[in-house]
DNA sequence: CTCCTAATCGATACCGGTATCGATACCGAA
DNA sequence: TTCGGTATCGATACCGGTATCGATTAGGAG
């Protein structure tokens, strides 16, 4: 069996294609009767509407892509969540394009999301570079930029806070009664984690305590980045008591290396992350972050593209909450 | 700027619109000049070729639909990323829809689904009912179902052995010297989790157990599911030194109920879950469980409908193996 | 009765590709 | 020279909708 169509309908309700397209999207111009009688012989032929067609003809396709790093990653899983959620309130339909941070992987991703003639794209960049990005531009292509503060693309953003968030979590580690914090980070071209640790910076320097280099340590990623990197710190004898992590997810690898060299969390090194993600409260020692809006930012970012009430808002900063568990 | 079209192509390089189209698809009865000079004018363009217009044309879309409960929780977030993982191998896009567990919800994304004229559908079917998916029979339109068996669908399917698995988890806790074990699921209609607890009654029995049904709570969801069945078993002082958790997810307020409760893991109480969802191995007690092949499962569902070498597989069902941690 | 207007509806172009089929030109063979 | 075959290419229909515009009809006003 295949597809039934509106010219299917109009043969059996004895009109022309047009009756029926006025009918089935309730338009002006058609008697009560023959709508009624149209409507009937779609609902007896199990008419469903095809997009594609819809798509060509409008020249909108009421998909946006979404173009993230890791749609298994919890804090992105949670922004996925929030754009699908909201994109179905609005009629949109969500495709996921995981760069698993490549700029290939992502340039070709984006690219195929432009071939389906996507309405928009919300993004969160790999940051390697901005080719790919640049390029929509040129194809006056609506996008938006998710959890990443970036500068020079004049484009809807919306981001976390991350210098006053790195700040809140540094002093908090000061507080407590740190004297050597870390910074472990990701990849210095991401500007959240550079963000963070630009916080990191201030909060020492406001409470007068010197940055060290040695304490600085870029360049991981995920969990296994978080474990190398405190697996580092101690391979090179450096001395620390608290550590600030980019995120959640790197500070499970900080936990476990610690637990592994048997170094009592909080009392001899106290470790604060980033993100809250759902199972943050589970670990052991459960951790001290920082909440950031997750499922926010994904319908915030869908807003700024397709809600007219909301377009005029170029950046949005979300504010991060101190969470202060067992870790710190 | 609107996108450039192959009739533009057509005009710069001065030939027809089907000797464009033959030049961009690689096709034979084109002049190699000719071609060439095609590709150049296409290039100087920006030509982006669009797939709604192919799709029409074609019949195919290219595009498969994902219908899970939730693309956050960390179990189906995995699943996912093995279908867009091997979607993107395919040249296939993924749409997602999630069904918060609710069956009107699961229709209604199953019928946009089809008004994108997806070539199939990859599911996980909320249970309460299978109208809508017995209506995808109707329309001939392909589709699997992922992670759950379900009888009398003839359709693909890919699932994990629970009666198995549920066994094998049981029997490790009896080996363990527990007494009383209780089985913590979800819904009943849910057939993953029915099959677990069958799987556990039939461990009881092999052992000379006797099943009581005071030590069964099924109903639960989620975190906040198991957390609610701890609550009431002790509520009804029902006694137990064991748990057999339906999934991971449902572990985590398992143990945080036990904790609340200052029941000692494992020494009062052992704790096995299913799944082994990324964090499992963080929590605190890490967490016992059976190790689901995720990945995999999204990953084999994609190639029944799509690959043409797996199509003649009506079902494959997956074993899961203990992993052994502090909770057991 | 004629004219005007409103209500209702159909014919058709169009969106951007692909596929079918026919047209043309050129070649070598008879 | 004529013919058939092959290589190359274009005209056009088509996919399934929507939108424009024109046609038809009926009813009321003059």
């Amino acid at each position: 069996m295949s597809y039934v169509t509106v010219k299917d309908i109009a043969k059996v309700a004895g009109v022309s294609v047009n009756t029926v397209s006025r009918a089935l999207n309730g338009k002006p111009d058609i008697n009560e009767e023959t709508k009624k009688k149209v409507l009937e012989a779609a609902k007896k032929l199990g008419y469903i509407s095809n997009r594609s067609a819809l798509s060509l003809k409008r020249q909108k396709s009421y998909i946006v892509g979404v173009v993230i790093e890791d749609n298994a990653n919890p804090f992105w899983a949670e922004v996925l969540k929030g754009v699908e959620s909201t994109a179905k309130a609005y009629g949109y339909h969500v495709i996921l394009a995981n760069t698993a941070r490549n700029y290939e992987t992502e340039a070709e991703g984006i690219k195929m999301l432009i071939e389906r003639r996507v309405d928009g794209l919300l993004i969160s960049p790999v940051q390697e570079k901005y080719d790919d990005i640049l390029n929509l531009k040129k194809y006056e292509i609506p996008f938006a930029i998710m959890g990443r503060h970036v500068e020079g693309l004049d484009a809807p953003m919306v981001y976390d806070d991350g210098i006053r968030g790195g700040s809140i979590a540094t002093e908090y580690l000061i507080k407590q009664g740190c004297k050597e914090i870390a910074f472990i980070g990701a990849q210095p071209y991401n500007t959240a984690s550079s963000e963070r640790c630009q916080g990191y910076k201030k909060a020492l320097q406001k409470n007068g305590m010197s940055v060290k280099d040695d304490l600085i340590k870029t360049g991981g990623i995920e969990i296994e980045g978080g474990y190398n990197s405190v697996m580092d710190l101690v391979a090179n004898h450096t001395e620390f008591d608290g550590i600030f992590v980019y995120n959640d997810l790197m500070a499970l690898g900080v936990i476990k290396a610690l637990k592994e060299l048997k170094i009592k969390i909080p009392e001899e090194v106290k470790v604060i992350g980033y993100d809250d993600i759902s199972y943050s409260s589970f670990i052991c020692p459960s951790l001290t972050t920082m909440r950031m809006k997750k499922f926010e930012i994904g319908e915030i970012a869908f807003k700024m593209l397709f809600d007219s009430n909301e377009q005029n808002k170029d950046e949005v900063v979300l504010h991060s909450d101190l969470v202060i568990r067992e870790s710190a």
